[in-house]
DNA sequence: AAGACGAAAGTGGTTGA
DNA sequence: TCAACAACTTTCGTCTT
């Protein structure tokens, strides 16, 4: 920590401001490192004495602990994320994993469950390239599910990943359920499940993703012209006033749309390699593909 | 050998009785 | 609460280049 330097300006006079939990350069004033946590002891000690007295065995975070001490909770209603009944086979698993959960935990506590979230937040907005304003409502978001009792019995990270799906679209920058699950380690069905589980309870009025915001992210992450974007857009465009787009998955729409465009513009991208950009299957795209290739007309074969 | 295509079966969510 | 249903995925076989 001593060693580090500040990247803006080289100066080694970096302070630590405890109560904000933030690394600030003394002499440029940039914020290095948020959410940071204190990880010395809270006391202070004035000799020798006393600080070989005051030193305890336990420290704050072990290794030695499942989550590193770390934990979650799971409730007790035996019940899954919509709320039916688990079968007994499960009910069963379930107070095991309770009995030996409790056992190995300390007692959990919301301040820990949040350090946890903020830092895996932080994690996967840093991977998805996402603005610190998408950041600070996302944690915001998160302290409402804290508040309102969501993350009992569920995985912090399938949390945090939905918020953040969340506020990428409500910004009007949508990420993939797929990206955010590649970066997060949670399953393209679980994110979504929380999602839905949070925007029903939080009362989230988020817009239905427009497939062309997604166009332009395919296109470069396929290394495509500019042309095939405008291409693209034009073919979506009228996809639109053919009502093809109801009810099918903007995703599916874009990566269809992009694969037509390289296809027209002679810069042509397999199948595959669309739909491994777009996180979405060869059939989908193939569907989409059919679809637009009758209902537009387009000169292709 | 690789890509495109399509059929069939499976998954998880929504909807409407 | 449950069955029908739509969208999408997975898997696999066939055809084309």
């Amino acid at each position: 920590m001593a060693e580090e330097r500040c990247p803006e300006c080289k100066s080694k006079k970096l302070t630590q401001d405890y109560e904000k939990g933030e690394l600030v350069c003394g002499v440029c004033g940039l914020v290095i490192t948020e959410g940071m946590m204190d990880e010395g002891p809270e006391w202070r000690a004035f000799n020798a004495d006393q600080r070989r007295e005051r030193a305890r065995g336990g420290a704050p975070i072990t290794y030695m602990r499942p989550n590193k001490g770390l934990v979650t909770e799971i409730d007790q209603y035996n019940r899954d994320i919509r709320g039916a009944r688990l079968p007994s086979k499960r009910q069963a698993q379930f107070y095991r994993m309770r009995r030996w959960h409790k056992r190995a935990s300390i007692t959990g506590s919301t301040e820990r469950n949040l350090a946890v979230a903020l830092s895996e937040l932080n994690r996967i907005a840093s991977y998805l390239g996402l603005p610190d304003s998408i950041r600070e409502s996302a944690a915001l978001t998160y302290r409402k599910c804290v508040e309102k009792g969501l993350i009992k019995g569920r995985l912090i990270e399938s949390i945090v990943a939905a918020v953040i799906y969340a506020k990428c679209r409500e910004r009007g920058v949508p990420r993939t359920l797929a990206e955010i699950a590649n970066v997060s380690g949670v399953k393209k069905k679980e994110i979504g499940r929380a999602y839905r589980n949070i925007s029903r309870e939080l009362d989230l009025k988020i817009p239905l993703a427009d497939p062309s915001y997604y166009v332009p992210r395919f296109v470069a992450g396929l290394g495509l012209s500019g042309k095939v974007q405008e291409k693209a857009f034009e073919l979506m465009k009228k996809a639109t006033k053919k009502r093809l787009i109801s009810g099918r998955g903007p995703t599916g729409l874009a990566a269809a749309a992009v694969y037509t465009a390289s296809v027209l513009c002679n810069e042509q991208r397999t199948q595959k390699e669309v739909a491994d950009a777009a996180g979405i299957t060869e059939v989908t795209i193939r569907n989409r593909y059919k679809e637009l290739k009758t209902e537009l007309d387009l000169p292709l074969e």
